[in-house]
DNA sequence: TATTGTTATACTCTATAACTATA
DNA sequence: TATAGTTATAGAGTATAACAATA
């Protein structure tokens, strides 16, 4: 094999492990934070985060676990935990019988709205205190283009190599 | 409600967004890389990594704990797990009869250095390929105080009592 | 008494594979 | 045959609390 294409420098070496530190340590805060405003895990709420953005707070089952970078069975999973919450609720798809609807209850965005304060705070406190406004615009010019770059590339939820693979 | 003293604005709330995501995806990524490559966990990784970087390759657990943002019974856990696969070891501490000092082995380091070609391969084409170089640095730029400041925070490893409503 | 680390335990989450139903 | 989603299952990882040993 020759040389990677992609080899990095130690300053990107070091930003790296910054950002997974970062990262590591905000969601570590942010999942307490959520646990005891609103008895709800990260997952949880990224999901509920999605639907109450989406129009009419609906998405399907498949689009939220590539979004959410989960396994189809593992929002399974969650969708139950959500629905027995009577945060979601499941319908088939109108347009799609195979297909299943999530969408946003009352009591879901009741709880969103009650979390994220709490929430925005400890986002604001840990992440954005040390960055002045212009530092918070220039760290979102960098990172909108890398999660695009990513949610571009290769695999996704789902799906091993079992797809329409080699005949 | 007066408004909480970190509001965090549209702006902000998209750069936190995206750096979960990014991070979220990233690491992901990495930690199929890591098993493939040599069948660690991108916590076992992380573990090894500051061994390999620290003075004579030695850390105290609560460090690592600490650093890694584990309980200490998570890191425990781990550290069994690489000292059965032989890639660190455990001794008492020399100036301090009740501490545990972990040292990488030389099997550790070459584990290390078969893995990270592949690793850095990965974080240079997901993270870096949409960044020029000047990007990177400003992300380093970014993170790295972003970092200490979250390291000078409070919580850490043990959790503090539950005590004591929140306002 | 406080701190370091381990053990026991219980629980959550995740992924794989098999399965159903629809396109 | 391919896609959407669920179920069954099995395994890894985490945190909490109790515990032992040292400071």
């Amino acid at each position: 094999m020759p040389d990677p294409p992609h080899a990095v420098d130690p300053v990107q070496l070091g930003a790296y492990f910054a950002l997974i530190e970062v990262s590591g340590l905000l969601r570590h805060a942010i999942e307490q934070q959520l646990r005891e405003a609103g008895d709800l895990t990260f997952v949880q709420f990224q999901v509920l985060m999605r639907l109450d953005q989406a129009a009419e707070g609906s998405r399907r089952m498949t689009e939220l676990a590539d979004a959410i970078v989960h396994s189809r069975s593992g929002l399974t999973y969650q969708a139950g935990r959500l629905e027995k919450a009577g945060l979601i609720t499941r319908t088939p798809s109108p347009d799609d019988e195979r297909g299943v609807t999530v969408t946003i209850t009352d009591a879901g965005r009741a709880l969103i709205a009650r979390v994220l304060p709490g929430h925005e705070e400890v986002v604001g406190r840990m992440l954005f205190e040390p960055l002045s406004r212009e530092d918070s615009q220039k760290l979102s010019d960098l990172l909108l283009p890398v999660r695009d770059h990513m949610r571009a590339a290769p695999p996704r939820s789902a799906a091993p190599r079992r797809r329409g693979a080699p005949g």
